[in-house]
RNA sequence: CGGGAUGUAGCGUAGCCCGGUUAUCGCGCCUGGUUUGGGACCAGGAGGUCGCAAGUUCGAAUCUUGCCAUCCCGACCA
């Protein structure tokens, strides 16, 4: 492994792409698009994951699991949902596949295995769970349903970068079956707010919330509710939506329930999902220059202690002290690990643990313990501190809350000197190649205007903010009436 | 999918233009020893379908064609 990093001045895109394969997060895999998430970064996931269903839990909802096929007639019957995805779906079109026997030791798809339907490779569960909702729904007493499944996605992209956009990602989606409109479009909103505290509190990414315009709206919605983060590098990501959905779904698979007064309804629906796609976004809104920089709260290891020993005597006093440090941190939750690995010196190991964001770094040496000290480095700041080692275990266990705090403030300050007012094109334009983040500004609400605004300068909608402040204004672009403005950026 | 670039050991590379012994160097890896407070040193050693497949040729890492993958720029997207 090469020891230099891309400076992200340099080549941000390449820095990112590198940051991710030498902090071991994940690889490219022998399937084009499709990456190998390992083990340091399947960690991460499965922190953000067991927390994410934590508050799914808490909020009423329980998990279940649907199949990895669609049936392409199921799949195409609601229009909107079908045809937004239509091309970037991969198909199963046969089950079986034999020797070939025009060559041998290779096999071909056997033409007499050609499926009767094709079998779309979900890219979204709606079609499939909603067409299952229609034998679980008779009474409003079935109602709600609130499920969530854990799974894995296809979406063929032309493009694809590691986490941030690949043809195969992880992701959960939440499904919710409501009796009433007031009802669905209140747990829609729930959960943009779950997807927002988890991000902000957990992952340390300030967000914005907001609802999304129509253009940018998932396919078969009524509205979509969005999170949307700002990256160092002033572009913005996605990283979380919640979609009513109204009656689309119950409408094109039929699912309807009766009322107190036996009346026949059409079930209302919602929608929602983060995926993988946020660990892109960790990186991208902390990491520095010499490697990734974790929040405590979901690293997959908060505290390192290493060694550092002279001669063979020093070390079993060293692991003694190191160890009975390692349990008393565990005893309180913290994820520790003790490296006396003898095959790499300590400054290797420095430079590796920051390169993989663990937030402290405890150095332990025979001339520490003389003085009843550790050295430690936190890594978000790069600060040394020499600690005493009495109360060493309650001194770091708050420097792991503290190290959180920083982080988010950090970003969030970020974040809020990158939200700017723009109110002529001339300041809009130098706003976005310049200083870049959000831009708000006043927006006539047509697609029109939209579509027009993203062809002159590839910025999109990111969202109309929650609570937006209602201000009378001229749209940038055509000039005509705006009630109030809008956050426009470059997206990733 | 369109335009550009790249592909040689785990990683980074020389050689390619102008075909010709056993494919270069560094890091990493293995063995032994000395070391250990910011990416150690010495000695010995292992590791290669030169992205894949055809073709041209007495002979291909080198020339030709096709394919694949990656990166950058577009269109699409969580």
């Amino acid at each position: 492994m090469s020891k230099e990093l891309t400076k992200r001045a340099d080549n941000y895109s390449e820095w990112y792409n590198e940051l991710v394969v030498k902090s071991q997060l994940a690889d490219h895999s022998a399937v084009r698009g499709c990456m190998v998430i390992k083990p340091y970064g399947y960690a991460l996931w499965e922190n953000m994951r067991d927390q994410l269903d934590k508050m799914f839990k808490e909020t009423g909802h329980v998990n279940a699991y649907f199949p990895l096929f669609v049936p392409k007639s199921l799949f195409e019957a609601e229009e909107a949902n079908a045809e937004g995805f239509a091309k970037e779906c991969a198909i199963v079109t046969h089950y079986r596949l034999k020797a070939d026997p025009n060559n041998k030791g290779k096999l071909i798809v056997d033409p007499d295995a050609k499926l009767e339907e094709e079998l779309v490779v979900r890219p979204t569960s709606e079609a499939i769970i909603w067409n299952t909702y229609k034998g679980w729904i008779q009474s409003y007493r079935d109602l709600p349903i609130l499920i969530n499944q854990w799974a894995n996605v296809v979406r063929w992209e032309m493009r694809t970068r590691l986490f941030l956009r690949t043809a195969e990602f992880l992701w959960q989606e939440g499904h919710t079956a409501h009796a009433t409109k007031e009802e669905a479009i209140e747990e829609t909103v729930k959960m943009v707010n779950v997807y927002a505290n988890f991000v902000e509190e957990y992952m340390a990414v300030p967000v914005v919330i907001g609802v999304k315009s129509a253009n940018e709206r998932f396919a078969g919605a009524e509205d979509t509710y969005c999170i949307e983060a700002l990256m160092q590098d002033g572009k913005a990501l996605q990283a979380g939506t919640s979609h009513f959905l109204g009656q689309n779904f119950a409408k094109a698979f039929d699912v309807k329930f009766s009322d107190k007064n036996n009346k026949l309804e059409h079930v209302w629906a919602t929608s929602w999902g983060v995926s993988t796609r946020l660990i892109g976004a960790l990186i991208m809104a902390h990491s520095d220059d010499q490697g990734l920089v974790m929040p405590p709260k979901i690293a997959p290891l908060q505290i390192v202690i290493v060694p550092i020993y002279k001669g063979d005597d020093s070390k079993p006093v060293i692991d003694e002290k190191a160890n009975s440090m390692m349990a008393s941190l565990k005893k309180l939750g913290v994820r520790v690990k003790y490296d006396d690995s003898d095959n790499a010196r300590p400054g290797w190991k420095f430079a590796e643990y920051e390169l993989k964001g663990v937030p402290i770094r405890v150095a332990l040496g025979m001339r520490d313990l003389e003085n009843n000290v550790v050295e430690v480095a936190r890594r978000d700041t790069k600060e040394k501190q020499t600690i005493s080692l009495d109360g060493i275990v309650d001194y770091l266990k708050n420097l792991l809350d503290e190290i959180q705090q920083n982080i988010f403030d950090r970003a969030l300050a970020y974040r809020n000197e990158h939200i700017t007012e723009a109110n002529t094109w001339e300041e809009f334009i130098e706003l976005l190649d310049g200083k870049g983040g959000f831009v708000a500004a006043h927006w006539d609400g047509t697609g029109d205007t939209e579509e027009k605004i993203k062809e002159l300068t590839k910025a999109t909608i990111r969202c109309i903010p929650v609570n937006n402040k209602q201000e009378a204004g001229v749209c940038i672009l055509s000039g005509k009436q705006s009630r109030e403005r809008v956050l426009f950026a470059r997206a990733y």
